[in-house]
DNA sequence: TCCTTGTTGCAAGTTCATTGCAAATACCAT
DNA sequence: ATGGTATTTGCAATGAACTTGCAACAAGGA
């Protein structure tokens, strides 16, 4: 039996009835639904924290979904042409991770310094200063990121 | 005649009347001014953007400065444990930046996404945020980044 | 000036990420 | 359902930023 042939039907019923437009997106721009792809969008579904393409392949592998690392990151690249997904470079990680955007809200993430667990922050309270500093340095601003660093209640 | 001397007493006397307490912290950690870490340091003073380890390589070998970029690293490496030196992670750059903190107020940038201008911000908006975010995640928030990116006026 | 110990340069190694290319595969037309 | 073709994948190699091991060098106190 073929465990893997096994997934990619499965996975394509289960992950069409999810997220139903995006075969379109992808499709529209000359791009295919593919079996990795499938399982990239569907671990970035029911995945909470921002993942690295790390971690992306890791979990892949433990649930037996064939792919190879340099097809994460092609993915997620493909993804984030799209506008599907928001990349984060998280204060001296020194790598990416990544997030579906799926109608979410714009917000902030706080990272604990000891577990790295990170949370979203539902606010931001940039946007009156976006213009202040507008006026001061005469850039026009186009977007900003702000992290948060400390103690999560587990570590404290 | 041996320039690179030329340069290591020069810059020596130069630097310590620029920073006389800067050997004394160096000292004071069991550690020695050396005619690399007066280059590194110099540098960083008359610099006024973050420089990244590369450019401080560059620029050093330039000036003649005989300098390996594995040093500039380690410098860069001890100058930050000292306090002396803030590294910046710039999203999506890739790399760390470094600046003097030299008895500097906190404070953001904004970076030009085009010619990788940077410049500082003088206001930081996120003393009261703090405390909200501290009560909403339950965190002890010890440290945050904020980073703008948008269009200098030259590049406008 | 000597001696100890911190520092440097070189080479090699890590980690995260990208690229080239042949083989595999999605999917549209038939 | 099948075939044709353009996209996608896996593998291997490459690149960029940064780190580490080690022998030679040099700072600075005795």
């Amino acid at each position: 039996m073929n465990l893997q042939q096994g997934i990619t039907h499965k996975g394509l019923n289960l992950l069409l009835k999810l997220e139903p437009n995006i075969p379109k997106d992808l499709r529209a721009t000359g791009r295919r639904m593919t079996r990795t792809r499938q399982a990239v969008l569907a671990l970035l579904q029911r995945t909470r924290q921002p993942v690295s393409a790390n971690e992306i392949f890791d979990q892949l592998q433990e649930e037996k979904v064939a792919i190879d690392l340099v097809t994460v990151y092609r993915t997620m690249h493909v993804l984030k042409e799209l506008g599907m997904v928001l990349q984060l470079d998280l204060h001296q990680e020194g790598l990416s991770r990544y997030e579906l955007k799926e109608g979410r809200e714009h917000h902030h993430h706080i990272r604990c310094q000891i577990c790295g667990l990170i949370v979203d922050l539902l606010l931001c309270p940039l946007k009156k200063v976006t213009k202040l500093i507008e006026q001061q340095t005469q850039f026009i601003v186009d977007d900003h990121t702000l992290e948060f660093t400390g103690l999560c209640p587990q570590c404290q």
